[in-house]
DNA sequence: TGATCATATTGAATGAAATCGATATGAGGT
DNA sequence: ACCTCATATCGATTTCATTCAATATGATCA
């Protein structure tokens, strides 16, 4: 099973963690770096470095380096596609494939 | 760390496999019976059962039992926060708590 | 009540994810 | 060049998920 539910389940994997979550939500108020994320996150730095890595392999999150910091942003557009795939299965009985 | 993230991160986490967004698709045209289910999906059939638990223990399918059969369809007010929930992340800069 | 069918549960194996301490990288400042 | 700071990577450990074969449950039917 090599197909589209595959890309979607590696994009919803990114919320499937609550540290991951706490980190959105914390990004939803704009960008930030790593350091002031991890003033609020209850793991210790490489466990963050590792949350990052999934969030912005996932695509969810952009990641800007400048100088020592890297600044971690969200990727709204994936976003509203995600938005969109979870609208597909709410909305009544239409019988178009997802 | 024990907060509404957590319970968040446990919805989300239905839809982290291919085989339960592909279950999710399917139920998406209306209620199925797990042998119906099991037709469509290249596992066995305990293997369903599992992700059919985690998929009703997660709010996000009901079961409903019937003679010897199994009922599943989608809980849409559940979809509905989800929704609600990415749509907060999108919606720019406001600074509210999600 | 005994057979059969649909589904659930158990137990075991294998694989993936989360976490941490230690260390590496790489930019800036002295 | 050296030191420091921010972040990333490595290696090991522990925990959690996925899967299947085997078996249990429980409803229906002969």
């Amino acid at each position: 099973m090599q197909n589209e539910y595959s890309e979607y389940a590696k994009v919803f994997k990114a919320f499937c963690d609550e540290t991951r979550l706490m980190v959105l939500s914390l990004l939803q108020s704009g960008e930030k770096c790593a350091c002031v994320l991890l003033e609020k996150v209850n793991v210790g730095q490489p466990t963050l470095s590792h949350h990052m890595k999934i969030l912005v392999d996932s695509g969810v999150v952009y990641a800007r380096k400048q100088g020592k910091w890297t600044h971690y942003s969200l990727n709204k557009e994936i976003l509203v596609d995600l938005d969109d795939y979870i609208e597909k299965l709410i909305c009544c009985e239409n019988h178009e494939k997802l």
